[in-house]
Order: structure tokens, then C-alpha cells, then sequence
DNA sequence: ACGATATGACCTCCGGGTAAGTTACCTCAG
DNA sequence: CTGAGGTAACTTACCCGGAGGTCATATCGT
């Protein structure tokens, strides 16, 4: 039978508790987003009471900061390293995606994480989140800085929306992995190549009809 | 003074109340949405009161219904037009994001509507959703096919994760746009033109770069 | 036995939803 | 013309359920 409620569950030592706690929290505020994510949700799927969630971690707001610290750390780091290696413009975009997808194998929740729009605006948790996100905007902001200015792109406006838009990139690469779990970050980097391949593909079919060798005549 | 409270207001035509009620609406659904945004702060900006939203519109959901039927008949009828023009590939995109900058400039939240991650799931405001949203992501899908057909790529998780991430680049778009209002539409079309072609010429010096001409000196 | 740990029961607030009361307009008998 | 009564529009005040947060109590290891 099922040991009796109360039952003393002290074998398990509190770091390894707060461990699954985190585990599960981050999956469940990666999955449905922190508003939609209750914090007796997380204290049933981690087989424990709501009550101890909060002996831990003080308020829901502590568990999220607690999340953002954990995943934003990993990410961050991760990012630098890309960054450091010397590749610049979309190169550096696919690299940052490869080693991303390597990263996150067995944790694809951790991204909307970091740009969950539901999270709140203030507070602790948004000061850690505020800290995480900025540098890793940052270091997007310095690829995109490189790829547009290679192009004589310098005008903030541009630098700005570009920056936007390959977070949003990212952001979609997840969502789509996280929808399709038997894919893995080998295949996923590969997926990426392909199509950048094929956008590039379709951008010199564009040049060449535009300057045509011969045939021209109307049908 | 003010008109003691209760004061009739049969002055004013129920169809315009309820037009300036969806208005309101949309932009509040828009811009903080769904779950985020309370019946009661809709009244308030609409000047009325929260019965009367309910005697109109019957409950939170319906409201929200009539929302999306309005965006959504409004944004699938203009990327239905851009895609009977005959353009192709990443020009076709350009476009369709070139259009949808015309049609939202003063009502860029729009867009939103139709991809709000926090809207229920289910319900009757989700048929409608879905059948605006499945509209729309079918002619995403029409382009994607072309494109990357004529890369020669037929794969059906290739296309689905270019689908997904060719919303993404127009969420993140609209998405700075609205964090942008001093930005209008022809400033917009230009910077996306802009962007594509900045990414074009990254690619055309990777290759360069990839079968070097002469200096090939180690540092 | 005692302190640390964990829990069920409880409090409180917020937001969707409702019912009853209030006002304004319209109509028609006198 | 006028005012009593009917009706539709609108609001105030309330109910209720769910989620964040707390606390007295029960259990376990020592």
C-alpha cells in the first residue's frame, strides 16, 4: 500500500528535493508559461505539498528566479562560447542554433524560459530574468551588429528590428523542436542548414532572373 | 457636472457601442492578451460597464470571438490578395509583410489577436481562431512549399518548421512595430527590404570567401 | 523527548459571471 | 397636451471558484 501522508521522507536529502522541484518547475513554466503555471501544479507533478514548495523557495516568484538562474546561466555561458569562436553573420547565427539545439537536448523548455511574455514585469524574478535576457541580447545584438555592418547597415532602428527578429527566429526553431520531441539536436542543426541553404538558393534564382542570359521571350 | 451615473445614454446607437467595445477590446487583447486582460479593465476604457459587456457579448470568450472574427476576416483577406499576385519565394514574403504594414498601420495589434499564446485552447473562441489562423497558416505554407520546392527540398518537417519560423519573423516584426508607434508602414517595408538584402549579401560573401581568389596567407 | 521537516486546512484576494434595481425613452388613454 | 405605465438600456452590488500564501499540527530521525 502507499506509505501513509506525513510519512517522513528525510532519506531524501533537501538539496536533491530542491533539485526536482526546479526540474519540474522549469518544465512546467516552459511549457504553459509562469502565469498559466500554478504552484500546487508544481507540487503534485514533484509528488510533494504546496506548502514545502514555498518552505523552499518563499513565493511563486522565488521559484521562477530560482528557474531563470539555473537555465539563464546554462544559456549564457553557452552563447559566449559560440561567440568567442570567431564566426561572424549567419554562420555565427547557425552555429549559435547548433550548439543550442547540443545544449538543450533533454531540456528544450529552458529557452521560453528566459522570453516567457506571461512572466511578470517586476519583482525579483524579473531582475534575474532582466539580467539573463540582456546578455544574451547582447551577444545577438553583436552578431547582428557584424552581419549588418558588413552590409553598411549601421542605423540603430535596423540593428534593433534585426536583433528582434533572430530571437524570434530562435524562438520558433524551439517551439517547433519542442512540438517535435523525436527529433533530435543532430537533426535539428541539420534541418537549419537546409534551409538557410534553400533561402540562399532562392535569393541567386532571384539575381539570375533578374539579369537574364538569353531566352526572354514573353510565352 | 458630470451625468449623474445611470444616465440613459440611448443617444448613442447600439451598434456603435458595440463597434467601440471591439475596438477597446483589441487592443487590450492585443497588446497585454487574452488571459492577462480582465472584463472589467475592457469596460473601463470603453467608458461603460461590465454587465453591459456581458449583456452584449454574453461572456469573456464571446467577446473575444467577435475579436478575432473581425482580425482575422481583415488579415486573411489581405495575404489571400498578395498571394493571387504571382510572386514567389522570399519576394513573396516581402510582400506579404509589405501588405499587412499597410493594412495594420493604425491597428497593428491586430496581429496578436490571431497568435496569442495565452487564448484558450478551447471553447467557441478557439473554432474561430483556428479557422482564421488555420487560413493563414495555410497560405504561410502555400509560399513555404514554393520556396523550398524550388530548392528542391519536399520534406514535411522541413516545410513545417519553415512555416513555423516564417510566423515567427512576422511576429517578431510586428512585435517591434508595436513597440515602435512613431514607425509607419513605408518605413517599415523599406527596413525589411533593407534586412533581406543585408542577409542576401552575407551570403554572396560567404561564398566569396569560400573559393578565394588569391590571398590565402595564414596570419 | 525534541527539533527539523512536511502537510492538510485555512485565509484572502482577484476576476468571471449574475441578479436586482435605476434611469431614460416611448406610447397612448384621457 | 400630459402623465401613467411599459420596456429597454444600463449600473451597482453581489456570488463563487480558483490560485497565491500561511499556520497549527503531525511525523520522522536522533
Amino acid at each position: 500500500m502507499a506509505p501513509r501522508p506525513n510519512a517522513g521522507t528525510k532519506g531524501v536529502p533537501r538539496a536533491d528535493r530542491e533539485q526536482e522541484i526546479l526540474r519540474v518547475a522549469s518544465v512546467a513554466f516552459g511549457t504553459d508559461g509562469f502565469a498559466a503555471t500554478g504552484v500546487a501544479d508544481v507540487a503534485r507533478a514533484a509528488g510533494i505539498s504546496k506548502a514545502l514548495v514555498y518552505s523552499y523557495f518563499g513565493s511563486k516568484e522565488g521559484l521562477h528566479a530560482a528557474c531563470l538562474a539555473e537555465a539563464g546561466g546554462l544559456l549564457a555561458a553557452e552563447i559566449e562560447r559560440v561567440a568567442r569562436d570567431g564566426s561572424a553573420g549567419v554562420e555565427r547565427g547557425v552555429r549559435t542554433l547548433a550548439a543550442m539545439f547540443a545544449v538543450l537536448d533533454d531540456r528544450r523548455h529552458l529557452w521560453r524560459l528566459l522570453r516567457d511574455p506571461s512572466a511578470a514585469v517586476d519583482g525579483p524574478a524579473a531582475e534575474v530574468v532582466a539580467r539573463y535576457a540582456a546578455r544574451i541580447e547582447a551577444l545577438a545584438r553583436e552578431g547582428v551588429l557584424e552581419l549588418l555592418g558588413d552590409a553598411g547597415i549601421t542605423d540603430e532602428l535596423d540593428v534593433s528590428a534585426m536583433v528582434r527578429t533572430w530571437l524570434g527566429i530562435v524562438d520558433s526553431f524551439m517551439d517547433w523542436w519542442v512540438a517535435h520531441p523525436d527529433q533530435d539536436a543532430g537533426e535539428m542543426t541539420r534541418r537549419v542548414a537546409r534551409l538557410v541553404t534553400a533561402l540562399a538558393a532562392d535569393h541567386t534564382r532571384r539575381l539570375a532572373a533578374r539579369t537574364p542570359r538569353r531566352e526572354d521571350a514573353a510565352p
